[in-house]
DNA sequence: TATGAATGAGGCTTCATTCAT
DNA sequence: CATGAATGAAGCCTCATTCAT
């Protein structure tokens, strides 16, 4: 194993090992003294391996991201239905399974950092967070126009699609309520013969 | 005047002067000492008025909020169209006024602290700023519905409507990209004859 | 006694009571903790006073000037040969009284500040001090020249001199080698015939 | 080569390389993490070579002084005029040029590390310094009183000469004022017919 | 011999909060 | 009532040094 990917995978086992941290305490209420604690490691180890709190965050978000991707495109996959297709694509805000509450917190630490100190680096991870959503959700409503199933207009509520679950997220709306959105939504814009 | 209502006078008047620090440096990169600096009082004397920072935000909220409801009731009253009335409500969102960004960058303080430290209070100050929010849209569409304007399953959409303002709010997305929404919604949900 | 002066006071004690610390120990070697303990207040309190640690260093010198200054105003008037003068100008320079050590230690820190970090205030400080002295220089040999005392070439070593006496300062040497220094160069400027 | 060559040969190496960083940071400033990735060679290597970080400003002021010393000869027996010879010596503290403003700087490193921390051995690099400077000068001012051109007192301000170098290097004097010193000493020191 | 991962002591600084005036 | 001087806890981060490989 390269020195490097050495490196790589004890950022990653650090990273991780704060996971229950963040989720007890949030980001702001938590030192680097804990997050050494945690990790088993020195304060100045932290430092070896990041250079900022930020930074961690960003290594846990990709770690679980990591974890998740290949989970959704079998979903994705293995499924014919658009609406389905959809829920899967949201199974972060839509699951109340006990381990997918850390992705939760996870993200929501994600986003507060993101308001309260907006740097160039975490702007960026979101867009591309976004974009990337924003284009399966495309490709799904795309299929769906071509097998008839939907109107071609409802393409056009791809982007607002992305922000609607963001924004439920944030306001901890729960799952049967995103649920009936995306049956209403769907139910609208399939095509009424 | 009362004692009580006097004091009520002067917190109002202290939380509206920090209401640029908030702007420029965010709630958590200020303060006590530059909150008593800007509102011309003593350290000290911020404890009489306010138990914490976060007491702070609420009543700068209150404050803008007052000030600010006149203006929105105005609007959906002389307004006869549901897409403009919508424009109008999600006016915070859409306007791009220097006036309008300090209300926009204290409401993004607010939800940080919300999901920072989601107190007790805090959670009940956003539902109930939801739902007034929802009440409102579900009165426009209902009245469109009546006019024959949009079809009647256009209702079953209002719970998300918030959602989505909320969720492009945060990703900070561009007036035209949220006016393009409403125009695709509008068009997908009125009355195809 | 107005809100200012009493801070200005306690400023000047709190910079005083470190004298003995940066004679033992010099600057770099100093923590602010440690400043806190001898000025017998808290760490904080060292920031109400000073914005950083070179900031007490430059009180402590002005602290010194401060009452050195009177002591060489006297000494420069009670004496009329430009010798003499000479010598109790750079008394710090040639003293070797327990007292005086003090300030020669803190000029040496001062030095070394100025070499290890010249910020522009510390060499603002630096250059006003040379100035000064050169001034002074100025008035004893214009006035030996007019009184027929030295040649009036003597007046272009002026500039060097202060640089001289920092020479040897820096170098450490001793009060007999300067004092022979000085001899030498008034038998050299003397005028002969 | 031997084996104790060889590590020597591998000291100059090391200390030369950290030459910028030196000019650039100043000691103070430079951790042994800098050196060691400036020198390409691990940070516990460094300690295999020197014993401390004054220890390689050390070795740095030797090559310095290794590679200027034949040039300083060459120039010294090249010239006839006392004065031209004097100007050569204190090139060091004349000269602009790039190459020579790097020795400069690690001479005021030199000093600001002697005025900090002056160990036993710093204090005797330097004395020995300051003698083969004053040396030199004595030289050059015995052969000019044998050859008639300044009075014989001259040799008198010889000890001092140094510490007015030294004080103009300090006090960051520019050339101007360094050689105009010169000028009025020599303009002084010749022999009056 | 060379390395660099690991570390904990310690540095500077900020800040909410108290309390005597 | 209002104040602001005083403070110590706590935060982030740096770094010389060690030691197992």
């Amino acid at each position: 194993m390269s020195k490097l990917q050495k490196k790589q995978d004890k950022r990653k086992q650090i990273a991780k090992s704060t996971c229950n941290l963040f989720i007890e305490k949030g980001f702001v209420n938590i030192s680097i003294s804990e997050i050494a604690k945690v990790a088993g490691i020195g304060k100045g180890t932290v430092y070896e391996y990041f250079s900022n709190k930020e930074d961690i965050v960003f290594e846990l978000m990709s770690c679980l991201q990591e974890d998740y991707d290949p989970k959704l495109q079998l979903n994705l996959e293995n499924s014919n239905d658009a609406k389905q297709k959809v829920i899967y694509l949201f199974d972060l805000f839509l699951n109340d399974d006990e381990m997918v509450q850390t992705q939760k917190k996870i993200y929501k630490e994600f986003i507060a950092i993101f308001l309260n100190n907006p740097s160039e680096e975490i702007i960026k991870y979101q867009r591309i967070m976004m974009e990337k959503y924003t284009e399966i959700l495309k490709d799904i409503f795309n299929e769906a126009i071509l097998n008839n199933n939907i109107i071609k207009e409802s393409i056009e509520l791809v982007p607002s699609i992305f922000a609607t679950m963001e924004g439920f997220f944030i306001l901890d709306n729960d799952r049967k309520l995103i649920l009936n959105y995306i049956d209403s939504l769907f139910k609208i814009l399939e095509k009424r013969g």
